[in-house]
DNA sequence: AAAATAGTTACATAGTTATTTAAATGTTTA
DNA sequence: TAAACATTTAAATAACTATGTAACTATTTT
């Protein structure tokens, strides 16, 4: 990983970027016309989340289809642990109360 | 809320200053203590933290006692579920493989 | 009320970030 | 190999961020 997770999640379009991908798969110029903005502003965006390890790229012929990485959140998962999860037991606490304050 | 909690989040010594909370409670001079910076460096970034519901302050006769804001971190936990939790049943295989992974 | 203590705010500055336009690169097709 | 298509990169610029110094505010103590 060569750019700071925490930089390239604290963009409002990159997060956006990054919620759409999780949909399914996507071209840049497919990326670009859900946002008012240039390719060329995607095209940074999608570099900066690939260098935070964020998403994947793949060449597809002439395109180049982007991707959720899956593996690489590990970081952010530690983060999240250590702040909020005391451990990774209680983190299992909360979400099991919170998914059971949701079927009520 | 005012300021960005992603904003907010994205500066590594912010992040420092919300785990040496979670230690426990500070005042900003016992913070500062703690980093290479001045105290007006770290007012604000406390300020930064404040600003974006993260922290908590408390006027303790001439001092400030700064600590966790437990409540309003929902919005990181919403990004997080959305983003890689699938659905918070995932979050919750993934926390229960991972803390099966380290009893071993 | 003055001095001491704790912290914040203003201002200047250096550095970073986001976006645009324009040029360049890589890939396929004719 | 030239044209067309898909995307990236460069350069310029405007906006924003982080930090230090110094001045200021709030609170307590003497």
């Amino acid at each position: 990983m060569t750019g700071s997770l925490w930089k390239a999640l604290a963009e409002d379009n990159r997060r956006r970027i990054l919620l759409l991908l999780r949909e399914h798969e996507m071209y840049p110029t497919e990326i670009a016309k859900h946002f008012d903005t240039t390719l060329a502003a995607v095209s940074t965006n999608l570099r900066i989340l690939k260098d935070a390890d964020l998403i994947k790229e793949t060449r597809e012929g002439q395109k180049k289809r982007y991707s959720i990485n899956p593996k690489t959140t590990m970081e952010i998962k530690d983060f999240f642990d250590k702040m909020w999860g005391q451990s990774l037991e209680d983190l299992k606490v909360f979400v099991e109360e919170k998914s059971n304050k949701e079927k009520k």
